[in-house]
DNA sequence: CAAAAATATTTTATCATTGAAATATTACTT
DNA sequence: AAGTAATATTTCAATGATAAAATATTTTTG
């Protein structure tokens, strides 16, 4: 009979516990975020806080490994929420320039408030050493997968 | 200026990394799958290679953390395509026993031919150590996560 | 310089999922 | 036994993503 051999079939279970996980994350906090603020918006939001430089929408999907018309969709709904200030690239027609505005930054803090609890019970339920593994295990264990030609 | 603090950046920080992985791990198997089958579809049959034993399909959708209009879903299609059988439960009229057919079951291990190589190369890519602990750490972490209620 | 290739964004059709409502059946309560 | 609650499945509308085509602009090339 056709099967995986043991290693296959290791990678198998990891890759489906990993979906797992985003789903059930996902779904939390979608539901906790404010109803006019999705995920993949409130992590448009979250990227400027980091660093508020202007990005264009291709930058943007390539941060998020999401298609141009998906980060389009985005941008757009971002934009006539008033949360971002979308501008032509003064030197290149071809391109837009996406920054967050003050009401952008209201909503991102806004937001953050209310998925707060949901991150902190999951920390406490978590232990630390874990995550701390975790996280450089898991961007090793991206690289192998990423390879992007968006 | 409101934010998150350490411990909170640091579970954002490693769910973003989760949903990268599972977005792009989702994109190359879905790409690599015969094009009748997608990932839902694929998880369904495959599950039934390790226990053929008869399931309903609120045990599958809860199995894949998944709604159950969702797997009604997948379940149709898979039906209509033949790769299931379907009977309603003789003791209880509201459920439905789910199993696999031959023909899905030539399915399933057609598409695993087309899915090894990717599985393959990731494996190639990544030390073994990594995915060992990985594994469980990543299952303690889905622990912390879920409360399910479908 | 003109033609072709590359780049950036948007549009379109399609699809899988969600949450909630609808339907049907069984179990519980008193 | 009747009425209420719980369980299982399906249906429905809305949503967010994808891939591919369309459009517009810039860069490269011959």
């Amino acid at each position: 009979m056709l099967q995986f051999n043991n290693k296959d079939m290791n990678l198998v279970i990891l890759l489906s516990e990993i979906a797992t996980i985003e789903q059930l994350a996902r779904n939390k906090l979608d539901n906790a975020l404010p109803k006019d603020l999705n995920i993949s918006s409130f992590s448009v939001l979250n990227h400027f806080s980091g660093s508020r430089a202007e990005k264009t929408p291709l930058q943007l999907a390539r941060s998020f490994h999401v298609t141009k018309g998906a980060m389009t969709n985005t941008l757009n709904k971002l934009e006539k929420q008033g949360y971002i200030h979308v501008r032509p690239d003064w030197n290149d027609a071809r391109k837009k320039c996406v920054s967050i505005s003050q009401s952008g930054i209201d909503a991102r803090n806004n937001a953050i408030k209310s998925i707060k609890p949901i991150l902190d019970e999951i920390i406490q339920k978590t232990n630390h050493m874990t995550k701390k593994s975790l996280l450089g295990d898991l961007r090793n264990f991206r690289e192998a997968i990423e390879n992007d030609k968006v």
